[in-house]
DNA sequence: TCCATATTTCCATAATTATCGAATCATCGA
DNA sequence: TCGATGATTCGATAATTATGGAAATATGGA
């Protein structure tokens, strides 16, 4: 992941009613939500919203797919990854960022699943 | 860290400039480096460059200390690990966004330094 | 085909953020 | 105290981003 991937994501997440769908996405899972679901759980006009998904989706960070007259968006984890990968490793450098989760001493497969 | 501070946070590194600086200031470690010496490293004038890195200072992740003339700049990684720890919390919630580092059997203790 | 629903695109406007020269402030050495 | 150096603040302007209603597009059902 270059710099300016990198910044696409976090300038995508940094902004309130983004950053609270996205962790909505995340809570939903592979199901996903709708449009008008986002729109209505973060409190935002569609119009807005819309705005708003188009930027996550452009950063990579949200995946977009139609069912019947809905569009339903899921979270795309990879890109996060590719940001978590990008600060551990540039702006974390040997510092205590990570944080000590995920280090248990047999996580079976969890990771790499998405 | 909650989300507004996660969002001053993002919105921190979301810049060219800023994510620059602030790998550089990274690198640099402990003895950090003075605002004239980022402005030239990262290319841009001193006056914008002091503003963005009130930005990156407002935002904690980065700390201040006068050195006879010179104004010296350093990481502050706590802010850091917590931006890390709420998108692993919250944006990466059971799916494969944590970097397959940090896991080695027996990590002694770099973790937690700062 | 026609209507209702779900969502986006368009557009104008508002708000925020970035840029950078000039002026100002702080510190040091002579 | 004066001049030089390092950096910030000020202020005006440019650029980007956000907002949200209205119009347009896509889909499905009757």
């Amino acid at each position: 992941m270059d710099s300016s991937t990198t910044i696409r994501a976090l300038a995508a997440l940094a902004q309130e009613h983004r950053l609270a769908a996205f962790r909505l996405l995340v809570q939903a899972g592979e199901a996903g939500l709708s449009a008008g679901a986002i729109a209505e759980a973060v409190g935002a006009p569609a119009s807005s919203m819309s705005f708003h998904l188009a930027q996550l989706s452009h950063a990579g960070l949200i995946r977009q797919k139609r069912q019947s007259r809905s569009l339903i968006y899921s979270a795309d984890y990879t890109t996060m990854g590719d940001l978590m990968a990008y600060l551990t490793e540039n702006c974390c450098s040997g510092q205590g960022c990570v944080p000590a989760l995920g280090c248990e001493p047999q996580n079976t497969d969890e990771r790499n699943a998405a």
